[in-house]
DNA sequence: CTGAAAGCGCTTACAG
DNA sequence: CTGAAAGCGCTTACAG
């Protein structure tokens, strides 16, 4: 089904068919036929056409480094809502955490496969900021905070500073910090700041300070040898940088004297389902993943669709989810 | 980056860069030149141009109902793994749930945007099977089993069975199952089918059979209901469509006096990672989502190389995964 | 082995 | 208001 069999249906030229489509000057009357044929034939223009003669592919090209990730699912959810309805579509591209697949694929989206990218960087490797600054097409990257790029990304400091500062009013003085590798900007150096700064302003220090896997097999482990390689014993709080982090350190507990909240609190990051779920449910703090999402398909159209605005940087809000696992009132 | 500049480069006609790029007859020598001026400049051909030529769009249509489930989430991240390294892409579209999106989604994919489509369908309704039956592409169907279509599915009969089977081995007598609406007949009718037949051979009955939500909540309320509205509280095994589910029914129970594992004996499906993490962990029954997903590109992929194949079912295995819930050996 | 030409489906400036 | 024509980037049968 093409424009031409479509305007022979509806007894005029093809030009006139498209311009019906794109809003061009069309007679009431041809317009009334035209429309009829469409709406029976189900006709939708090819995009290669359009794209060949548009210079527009009207796609937007999505790379994340993997999709078994809560977070990352969510923000590929958002985005590709916000998409339905709009006449773009959305090519995925799955990195399988390779740092160097993702230059590959953008490299690969440069030549006009998409009009646009939205990236989920996992490190902002030099490579990665020279190939930006010398990109021929928007980009927006989510959830890491590039300085001069588009970004979408949440406020880790203050994620970590207010889920500390949380655990602090909630009595506990001798703190540990189960974090992730400082390479990861957002997850692992920014919420290693908050943390800091939250201790720093109640002249408190940390107990001690360990870099785990992003995993419930990370928190375990990092206990584990909190408790019996460092032999730290005398602590009552723990702040981690991601929920499952803070499961596994709630797992390896359970082999030790300590309870939870009653000896220790625990608060994790990223309000996932499994921290709503668990018992003793764990306290958080929320992250809009889909908003983030959402915010980033919202910006890469606004700017495909011409909008000239500024670089921008939309750092998104926390909310606090206080939960049984720092506190004593529930249960 | 055009051919057209790439052969004024190589100073060849674009005729031979193309074939140099498909595989014709190009002399030594020009293979030369014409393969170190593609590797300088990266240059990569325009889908567009050759989709309008070859009538192949190289992508493939990829429709979910949504991604923030683990289950899809893992699914979408084998597909796209499969898909990398070949000249496919992958157009994504997110249905949020509603099944009319996705014969919608469907329809525009029929217009030549994509090659085929691999579809995650949640109900498998009357229109679905209709549109299907008069498709103009291929299609994959994943996770659910519809007759007379290129399917790749989990054995969601065998799945229940064997840990139905595995309660029962266990000790219990009383159980309950906890399951979703049947109108979803992998996990709801295929899952209550290998309850039954569990249950049956062993010549049970169940002691309450209740649908819920596909959630933590569908399980919380689901017990709940059973204990004050139904006022059973003789059971001693509970088998549920999901570990979601599963963990709900812990956590109800948490309220009451019996234990898990020692009084009531509990399993789910999926393997989340919920269910390795939580406390007690969940014995549950694993499904090879990512393996699905690699199978369906797979299929699809032979499917559009031309490779002429019956239409197949391809029927994945699963395996039972016995952790704390279900047993005393542990803790 | 190589190039000129035609044509895939679309849109838009141009002439009427 | 409408149609014929040109051209986007590619490939392939054809002629040489």
């Amino acid at each position: 089904m093409t424009i031409s069999e479509i305007a022979k249906m509806a007894d005029v030229s093809p030009a006139t068919v498209s311009r019906f489509l794109n809003g061009g000057y069309v007679s009431e009357e041809k317009k009334e036929v035209i429309g009829k044929v469409i709406r029976e034939t189900g006709y939708v223009p090819l995009n290669a056409g359009q794209h060949l003669k548009n210079k527009k592919s009207k796609s937007i090209g999505v790379i994340v480094p993997r999709l078994n990730s809560e977070a990352i699912a969510r923000m590929v959810d958002g985005i590709t809502k916000r998409v339905n309805g709009t006449d773009y579509q959305i090519i995925l591209t799955n990195t399988d955490n390779n740092p160097e697949n993702e230059i590959e694929n953008l490299k690969f989206f440069e030549f006009d496969k998409v009009d646009g990218v939205i990236l989920s960087a996992t490190e902002v490797t030099d490579e990665l900021i020279k190939i930006l600054n010398r990109y021929n097409k928007p980009v927006v990257i989510i959830s890491q905070n590039i300085e001069n790029f588009f970004c979408v990304y949440n406020d880790n400091e203050s994620v970590s500073y207010s889920a500390t500062k949380h655990l602090i009013e909630q009595g506990c003085e001798k703190i540990i910090y189960l974090g992730v590798l400082e390479d990861d900007s957002a997850a692992g150096r920014d919420r290693h700041r908050g943390f800091n700064k939250a201790l720093k302003e109640y002249g408190l220090k940390p107990v001690a300070e360990k870099i785990v896997d992003f995993s419930v097999v990370g928190g375990y482990t990092g206990i584990q040898e909190i408790l019996e390689n460092q032999k730290i014993e005398d602590f009552d709080g723990i702040f981690c940088a991601s929920d499952n982090i803070a499961i596994g350190a709630i797992n390896r507990l359970s082999f030790t004297k300590k309870k939870v909240p009653e000896d220790v609190k625990i608060i994790g990051v990223g309000d996932s389902t499994l921290s709503k779920a668990f018992l003793p449910s764990i306290s958080t703090v929320h992250l809009f993943y889909e908003e983030l999402g959402d915010q980033a398909a919202d910006l890469i159209i606004d700017i495909l669709e011409g909008k000239k605005m500024p670089i921008r940087q939309i750092q998104l809000g926390s909310e606090l989810c206080i939960r049984e696992s720092s506190t004593e009132l529930n249960k």
